[in-house]
DNA sequence: TCTATCGTTATTGTCAACAATCCATAGATT
DNA sequence: AATCTATGGATTGTTGACAATAACGATAGA
């Protein structure tokens, strides 16, 4: 959740943090327009730092700001999410196939160690989505930045990984498919800890298709509003 | 270069256009360490608008900044300069599979015009290598905005293209490979007309690839001192 | 009754002063 | 002589007030 060592926490941080969670968590309803001092008094901010958050949140893609009007949560159309896999597939495949090239030893050990808490994460928390939606976000995590690839890092688990966690929280995660995703992250752990790129770019690749696959089955039986 | 109509152009975006230019054409060399009232005093600003366009600049990755101890422009090494065509050739590839599924007659029309016209640009001025490159950033960014995928537009965009742009300026575009690179150009939009995704994808990451291994062997010659 | 224009109002954009923090230089100590 | 510490200076972070702008409502005309 917190990035490294910020030596100084700067009150525009705070506000930045705060405004994220609360998007992602959708204490910030997507569409919902809001004033500035409104923001303000909420978050016990002054305006300073709150406009430079909204700066950087903005251009994130999590709100969209038009001059004089305020600022509204994005709100994502089915489609774009969508889409959004269909990113995520080209560039978590890149990750995926860099980080068999690149991650560590001990990295790779502690990557197939995750996995382990959290096959008993699900078993305990039976249908407890949240802890498997953050397992799923963990691996992912591990593998983006195992991938040494800082511009690719960056660009997902600064833009797309925080769309995605957004809509987790209403289309919670399916009842079906942890188990499924766990040996899937479980085929793709092996590939990359036999140093093999290729094979782990594929599978990475058919992980998340496959997601997004079970998420257009959801929307078109009518389980989620988006 | 102008984004579309932007209702009201405010004093920040004015910092942004003016700061990302700079950088862009290194105006603002790398790893250069410059405090924030030369900044204000160099581009008539005051500091306001200006720290919201550094905070924006620094969610794009163009600039870092320590708290209390200025902002550098960013300083990319050779091999994450080679780290972002790897993910160019993936994003690429899936905007052009897209672009051929879902652009306009007309737009492709427009393409196809638009490589007319890059190839009379080429002729008349030979070796004036800003040309080929601005030509090639128009053909590029028509393909991502045809993807019709806002994301995928947005990141390539708004956060690929700049930097491989600022590096353009330093390693400006190799002699032999304007005519190649049209030529490739010209076989991507074939396949788009022809509406051939994944022909479209193919030759797409094959020409990203190209135009890495182009750099590639620029560098190991020691031509450019990223 | 509907539409269009105008004025008000509230919200955002901008500015300049204040406070907090870090960097560098100089001094003292080991 | 070298290193650690402390103080001064400069720079950034923050705050509150001011100005510009667009949305909203009211009024008049069709």
């Amino acid at each position: 959740m917190s990035e490294a060592a910020t030596q100084t926490y700067t009150r525009a941080d705070e506000a930045f943090d705060c405004l994220q969670t609360a998007i992602v968590k959708g204490d910030l309803a997507p569409g919902e327009k809001i004033g500035e001092v409104e923001l303000c008094s909420r978050f016990n901010l002054t305006r300073g730092p709150l406009r430079e958050a909204l700066g950087r949140l903005e251009s994130r893609g999590l709100l969209v700001r038009r001059p004089h009007a305020g600022v509204k949560v994005v709100s994502v159309s089915a489609e774009e999410l969508l889409e959004l896999y269909r990113i995520r597939e080209t560039m978590e495949g890149l990750a995926a196939r860099q980080a068999a090239e690149r991650m560590t030893d001990e990295e790779i050990a502690d990557l197939q160690a995750t996995l382990d808490s959290h096959e008993k994460m699900i078993e305990e928390a039976q249908g407890q989505a949240y802890y498997q939606a953050e397992g799923d976000y963990d691996f992912h995590h591990r593998i983006a930045t195992g991938s040494r690839n800082t511009k690719l890092a960056q660009m997902l688990l600064g833009d797309l990984y925080y769309m995605v966690r957004m809509y987790r929280y209403r289309l919670s995660t399916s009842s079906g498919r942890p188990h499924m995703a766990l040996g899937e992250h479980r085929r793709i752990a092996e590939a990359i800890a036999q140093r093999d790129g290729e094979l782990a770019e594929f599978l990475m690749k058919r992980h998340i298709n496959a997601a997004r696959k079970n998420i257009e089955k959801r929307i078109q039986n009518g389980t989620a509003g988006v």
